[in-house]
Formats: structure tokens, sequence, C-alpha cells
DNA sequence: TATTTGACCAAGA
DNA sequence: ATCTTGGCCAAAT
């Protein structure tokens, strides 16, 4: 099976109030595609259920959302975690160690 | 097959 | 703290 489907799949198992990374997911799936994991949560498969916003970059900065790597799609990326109950300074998130989802 | 393209990352300057 | 550089790898072209 393809790595997104993969990727998808393991991406629904990260909790509300929590997120993960390019990285962490890449590692879970014992691959190195860190960067193809990119271009995977870009082509939205959006389908109605999958938290494409719980994933960050693993600076702690948000990444991109909807096609976006700034602007407005960002901040909505940043409520819909806020109302998760993820806290943020300005860009990055708070807390990132505590936050971060651990599969 | 080969090339191009990123919602990436770590290390330098 | 911000910017550049080189390395990465699956998917789409």
């Amino acid at each position: 099976m393809s790595l997104s489907e993969r990727a998808y799949r393991l991406l629904k198992k990260v909790p509300k109030g929590k997120v993960t990374t390019y990285k962490e997911m890449a590692r879970a799936l014992n691959t190195k595609a860190y960067r193809a994991i990119g271009q995977i949560m870009r082509h939205n498969p959006d389908a109605p259920h999958t938290p494409c916003h719980r994933c960050v970059a693993s600076d702690g900065s948000i990444g991109g959302f909807s096609g976006q790597t700034k602007g407005k799609e960002i901040s909505r990326k940043i409520s819909m975690l806020k109302k998760e109950g993820v806290k943020f300074e300005g860009n990055r998130i708070k807390n990132f160690e505590k936050v971060l989802y651990r599969f």
C-alpha cells in the first residue's frame, strides 16, 4: 500500500489536543520520507475526518495548511488547534514537547 | 525511465 | 533570531 494511505491512517490516531510532526510520522511509518509526508498533506485528502491540521513542523511552527505556508489559511489552522486546547506563542506551539503525540 | 516539485530538516553563517 | 544550503524521498508529470 502507498505511503499516503499509511500516513492518513496513522494521522487519524492523533488525539484532539495533541499534534504530530512530519518527521515523527515518517519515523512511525519506518521511512525517512518526512518531506513526502508534507506533499501528502498538501494534496489534501481532506476527506471529512483527516485531522491534517494536527501535523506541524518539527520546530513547533505550523508548517502549512490548505496549500499555503503563510497568510490566512495558516491562522485558520492555528485557531483550530487552539480550539482543541493547543496553546501558541505567536506562530509557534507552546510547550511543544508536552503537546507532541508520540506513537 | 527521468525530471520536477514541495505543508521538511539540520547545520552553518 | 533569520536566512541559506544541501540533503531527503514519494508522487505526479
